[in-house]
RNA sequence: GCCCCUGUAGCUCAGGGGAUAGAGCACCGCCCUCCGGAGGCGGGAGCGAAGGUUCGAAUCCUUCCAGGGGCGCCA
């Protein structure tokens, strides 16, 4: 029995007290009712609080409620024990029979478990990493592919449709810079104030160059186009591919040059200023912001006739919505929550609903660690870590692990002594581990001529204590991902496996799977490998989500 | 000055208003006659401070303290 089937008989429960007019609810019958897994034993398999919750409005005491609820709810089919305890806890010990089910409902699902409705039929845009196409993809950059990515597939399991974009920024003075830099380079000049150093920059000059040799002829405005274009292009192709290294590939590349070429900037000008949203002052075009909650109101047009930065974002936004998003989401670093108010402010203005259309997650700063010391990031000195320093260091498996572990809302030191080690002070070594150590199970087990059990085994042989929880565990997925696409957590995820990972590892060391020695395979053996296999589905499924491998073999 | 995030065990971190606040690491002590010991079992120690809301607060609200990040007609 799984916790949503234990709400449902609950609600089946309050139902019935209310037709037979033993229960009065004003608001009627809650949906569904909050059933958690206890921490202590003693308090069954599943406890509900909704005795304690209900009893206010039905006039009722908390254990009174409890009581007339449990008789139901003890007869129900699959409900082996009801307790009242506490304050008016309903302790719920649900039977083998009911709870073993599980493992052959997790085998059926397959890759599909873990599927929920939290977002079905929805569309949503998931915009991140965004980074500037003015050098390699450096660290700061990389939570959000990890955690962005990660998210998008929790998205994707609960139903929504999602459209990864990443919003290129090849307009504007840093690109400015970036060619002008590229071309310092080429001519062996020194990198320019407020430039752009570094080898890489040297590294795309020469490639440039060797595209186009006579760049350098050029007259200069020419040349400094050919170097922003081709440069561009170069960068940018470099990013890609380390991201699509890390596992991380786009459905959509939005340039933002385009939106000023195409006159989209123009268009949600107008659209604002029809709304009366704009003003003019100062010889520049400003957007009301401050109306709409921001601290102030922000230019979108400058003085000198340029748009701001702000204007791609206004354009970029509405082209989103035009494209049938109805849910927005731009993730972005610590160091840019400053700009959480003008975009809020600027969804108001075009008469949407921030928070809804549109949400800012804000991922707080990555530090990392070498030998316990923090490890000192300076372009300057060419002590840049990129998305590919890391990835060298420790390994994609353990980078996209280690940074969806935590929390965004938390800044975090990676250690990376701690993360490239093959350990178990490694998680996402245990983790790996636990899952390599069920396929070798089930590798074992074919080459015994034995199958995990089929649709019609019973599940009340699995009734062992340590089934027991590691059978409730398993049920937890399909939850455990719901909630992480509604808080928009997929650290939960990782979380979840870890504890999996612990309450397989105990199930294999008090429950024997195969037959020992010469013994005479039987149905207990088959469940069990039934219960192997769907502990392999869940941590093959909780692993794919967080975009990490799950090896046969370590 | 204003805004955002954080403060939980020696360390790194979980903890969607619920019962006796958890995990890993570190430390101490156990468990290998067969499925992977990269594992399991046991042990000590903690919610920054003060008020408030609530039957019930680590969780919600207020104030304060401490740390991190941010407050351009840059992008």
């Amino acid at each position: 029995m799984t916790p949503a089937e234990l709400s449902d008989a609950i609600v089946a429960a309050l139902t019935a007290q209310v037709e037979a007019g033993t229960l009065r609810l004003p608001d009627g019958v809650p949906s569904e009712v909050v059933v958690e897994r206890p921490r202590n034993k003693e308090h069954g398999d599943y406890a509900t609080n909704v005795a304690l919750k209900l009893a206010k409005k039905a006039g009722m005491a908390p254990r009174e409620l409890a009581e007339a609820l449990a008789d139901g709810l003890a007869a129900t089919d699959g409900i082996a024990k009801v307790d009242i305890a506490g304050p008016g806890f309903l302790n719920i010990t649900v039977s083998a029979g009911s709870q073993g089910k599980v493992a052959g409902d997790v085998v059926a699902a397959g890759a599909a478990y873990g599927s929920s409705d939290v977002f079905a039929g929805e569309r949503i845009n998931l915009e991140f990493v965004s980074a500037n196409p003015t050098g390699p993809l450096h660290i700061g950059g990389v939570r959000w592919a990890a955690v962005g990515d990660a998210l998008g597939r929790i998205f994707t399991l609960t139903g929504a449709e999602v459209s990864r974009e990443y919003y290129f920024n090849d307009h504007g003075g840093q690109i400015d810079r970036f060619s002008n830099s590229l071309l310092a380079a080429a001519k062996g000049e020194p990198v320019p104030e407020d430039g752009y150093g570094g080898q890489y920059i040297e590294d795309i000059a020469k490639a440039v160059l060797k595209k186009q040799p006579g760049a350098l002829d050029l007259p200069e405005d020419e040349a400094r186009e050919v170097f922003r274009a081709d440069g561009v292009e170069m960068m940018f192709g470099e990013i890609k591919q380390s991201l699509h290294d890390f596992g991380v590939d786009f459905d959509v590349y939005f340039h933002e040059d385009n939106l000023h070429k195409s006159g989209a900037v123009e268009r949600a000008i107008a659209r604002l200023t029809e709304l009366g949203n704009t003003f003019e002052a100062e010889g520049a075009l400003w957007l009301r912001s401050e109306k709409f909650g921001d601290d102030k109101d922000r230019v979108i047009v400058r003085s000198d006739g340029q748009g701001s930065y702000l204007s791609g974002d206004l354009a970029y936004y509405l082209d989103k919505r035009e494209r049938g998003f109805e849910r927005c989401f731009i993730m972005l670093g610590a160091d840019h929550h400053g700009y959480v108010g003008r975009l809020m402010a600027m969804v108001s203005a075009f008469g949407d609903e921030p928070g809804k259309n549109l949400e800012i997650l804000i991922g707080q700063m990555v530090n990392l660690l070498r030998d316990g010391q923090p490890l000192r990031m300076s372009k300057r000195a060419g002590t840049v870590v990129t998305i590919d320093d890391l990835v060298d260091a420790i390994g994609v498996d353990a980078s996209r692990y280690a940074l969806a572990r935590f929390s965004s809302d938390s800044t975090i030191d990676l250690d990376l002594d701690l993360w490239a080690r093959q350990s178990s002070d490694n998680p996402v070594f245990y983790v790996q581990y636990a899952h390599a150590r069920v396929a070798s199970i089930l590798r074992n087990g074919a080459d015994l001529g034995l199958a995990p059990a089929g649709a019609g085994f019973d599940p009340s042989l699995l009734a062992h204590e340590k089934e027991g929880e590691l059978l409730r565990a398993l049920a937890e997925f399909p939850r455990v991902v719901a909630a992480a696409a509604s808080l928009r957590e997929p650290h939960r995820v990782a979380r979840y496996l870890e504890a999996t990972a612990a309450s397989y590892h105990r199930f294999y060391d008090n429950c024997r799977v195969l037959p020992m020695g010469d013994e005479e395979p039987n149905d207990l053996h088959r469940a069990r490998l039934l219960l192997v296999f769907a502990t392999q589905t869940v941590l093959a499924n909780g692993l794919r989500l967080l975009g990490v491998s799950a090896p046969e073999r370590m």
